[in-house]
DNA sequence: ATGGCTATAAACACAATGTCCATATATTTC
DNA sequence: GAAATATATGGACATTGTGTTTATAGCCAT
């Protein structure tokens, strides 16, 4: 059990939007990382913040879109995809620290099974893709781009598909899980790519 | 809505448990089918079935598991993996195919929906690596093996990590829809990974 | 035919959704 | 400072779904 300070039992009566709002996003970011989705519930985010039920339907549409900026309002946006001049080296270090990410913290257990509520969920899908895998395909097709130019990737290369032949095959592993995902998948992702596995 | 030809209102007693379980399956697939995973519940089927909630909670431990039974026993196994000598055609023709069910059939799209229940369904999790994932992975890991033996592959190729980044970025774009499944990108997929991305 | 197995209806407790209401009060406006 | 506005609140409600219990009814094998 996560002890928060207080379930806080209050008055009836108006209190500031601005803090109520910032204590349904903490109750729900941490009910997120720490129970996972399948306990999320409006209910009990509600309960966790001290707030009335009523005004989470006011501000959010759906337990998705709630979920979700529990999520960020816990985990913070961290972007970053730094260019060393390297494209091989900064492809396995970024693919290694995802695969960390998503193993060893509890931010990354729960994207999954955000991912996976978005299947049935069109508000979160949408959010899903405008404020989550967007902005980070977009930063990894950049650098893919930059490369090209450099002259270290071929000319008729589609950069879009080979994030998902980096990325996407992370996720595969996250999401259908027969094999495992481990640093020496990420660095077998980058080395069978960039060499290509055909004979000659 | 379906309009099954009866709702059929039967009496109290027993009914042969194999025509009993054959109802329930052939409602459980066209419930799937139709209304999808969101709408998919226990006591819909049960209605749909003219059968009794206790008879589906006695031989379906979950949602999932009935869920699964029920897209096998609509859908069929369907497995097939031609294998032509030429491992760039196969693997071009099989994503293509995967592609096409995927994109153009109603168990395709539902099949992102299971995956994404499984995500916090550690029971369907299970089922669907066994009845689904898993044997289809080993199918294409069998015909990259062949071709690696025929020395159409390097030998250092790990045919598990090419599944990944063959099926898992089509996955990757089932489930995280930031880019199109077409079938360019199922060419463009074995092009990039046979021939390799990487200048020189 | 008899006894066991099993499907059935009905009822229950529970949890969660989504929407009412009337009331109370912080903030804004005059 | 007082009035108007916006909004959070508890409580209630109907609805849906879960999962279980109970007593009854009928198929099937022996």
């Amino acid at each position: 059990m996560t002890q928060s300070p207080e379930p806080v039992r209050r008055g009836r009566g108006r209190r500031p939007a601005a803090e109520v709002r910032r204590e349904i996003l903490r109750a729900a970011g941490e009910l997120l990382l720490t129970e996972g989705m399948a306990a999320f519930t409006i209910e009990k985010v509600a309960a966790l913040a001290g707030a009335s039920r009523v005004t989470l339907y006011k501000w959010w549409p759906s337990k998705g879109a709630l979920a979700l900026d529990g999520y960020f309002d816990a985990v913070g946006p961290t972007l970053a995809f730094p260019d060393t001049g390297d494209i091989a080296a900064d492809l396995t270090a970024q693919l290694r620290a995802f695969v960390h990410l998503m193993r060893d913290t509890r931010a990354g257990r729960v994207m999954p099974e955000l991912v996976g509520h978005a299947q049935t969920d069109p508000e979160l899908s949408a959010l899903l893709r405008e404020r989550y895998s967007a902005p980070r395909r977009a930063l990894a097709v950049e650098a893919l781009e930059r490369a090209r130019q450099r002259g270290q990737l071929r000319e008729d290369v589609d950069p879009e598909v080979v994030v998902d032949q980096l990325w996407g095959a992370c996720y595969h592993r996250l999401l259908i899980p027969d094999q495992p995902l481990t640093d020496e998948f990420a660095e077998a992702l980058v080395r069978n790519l960039l060499a290509g596995i055909g004979r000659r």
